[in-house]
DNA sequence: GCTTGCATGTAACCGGTTACATGATTGT
DNA sequence: ACAATCATGTAACCGGTTACATGCAAGC
């Protein structure tokens, strides 16, 4: 999805800000979706040339003045259309799993300590999640996004750790083997 | 990690045409790397401008003068820098999440479509990476990644299986309670 | 005869990221 | 004083996707 679509997901949740759109993304769609500035304030200036958002200024607050965003009936309409035919991608990019995919050009300690960046950074995250979980009150959609999130994630870590002994010892195995035909590692 | 340098881990598995860079990808890589002919061709050419590939001409073969590419020494220690300094990250981004996420703007029906949808393709996903772990031989680091994708889209296919009545069940009673008070859905 | 696969490449386009520019307020 | 948070926005840049252009060979 594009900037445009999420900050209409956003805005449908209730009006905000274009700051509190970002913040928004990371508290509710962190784990799935996320924007920067740089697409958000664009995009809510489209979204608002096309009719389909509208803003308010707010001036009591102290700061330099507030645009609160929210959604025309045609923008409205316009995500209701998008929700109602977009298909249900999912797009996943990994380096970890290009550098274990490469793990025969490297010593077995330089992939056991990707191994545990990957898991260290899974426990955070899984960790991370469960504090949300617990935050707010979620309509029962919100609550799949984030259980399904942590069965995943958990999931992963629990493939590491349930495999990374034999991948290590393979490893090793691998490695010195070659090593009686070849040089060792730099 | 960039078009370039999924080139030289390409590369890094015996030389290759463009082409033929493209079906390792797909295969081998699939679940986690891609690039399409609009970025390898180019990320070629730098490349050698760089030194860091060099290329034969196999006239031999009928078509169009294939070149074969290999890595130079110089890519060789380029990829093994990167190899060695490269931080395992991993980007996810969904919108099936997104809109499981925005629920309650839509129809059970829809909803339960979406769900669907989904296990489907994950299913899909899960056979073909079966196939693929069955077909070659492969180093220890390789297997890893495979048995990795698998667990983890099993694990999220298990995830939408199991939850999926409770949340049908859930978003058709927040529907009902809700539509007593406001319209229903279009 | 037609589609699929092999094979290379360019150019326009599009959209997101990064860096920059500005500035008040609140808490330490 | 100083850092962090609130708050908005632009412009350059970068890289990937899409569409296009070309052409032979093999199988159906």
């Amino acid at each position: 999805m594009d900037t445009p679509t999420l900050c209409l997901a956003a805005l449908a949740l209730g009006e905000a800000s274009g700051y509190e759109i970002k913040k928004r993304f990371e508290s509710a769609f962190r784990h799935f979706q996320h924007a920067g500035y740089g697409s958000i304030y664009p995009a809510l200036k489209r979204l608002g040339a096309e009719g389909l958002v509208a803003f308010r200024e707010e001036q009591d607050t102290p700061h330099p003045a507030k645009k609160v965003f929210s959604l025309t009936p045609a923008g409205d309409s316009r995500l209701q259309t998008i929700l109602d035919n977009a298909e249900p991608s999912e797009k996943y990019r990994s380096d970890f799993l290009l550098l274990v995919f490469m793990a025969h050009l490297m010593s077995t300690e330089r992939l056991a300590q990707i191994l545990d960046a990957q898991a260290q950074r899974l426990r955070a995250e899984v960790a991370e999640l469960e504090s949300i979980s617990a935050e707010h009150e979620l309509t029962a959609g919100m609550q799949f996004t984030i259980d399904f999130g942590l069965d995943a994630k958990r999931a992963r870590l629990a493939s590491i750790e349930k495999r990374q002994d034999a991948l290590l010892e393979a490893h090793r195995a691998e490695r010195t083997s070659t090593d009686e035909a070849s040089h060792g590692s730099p």
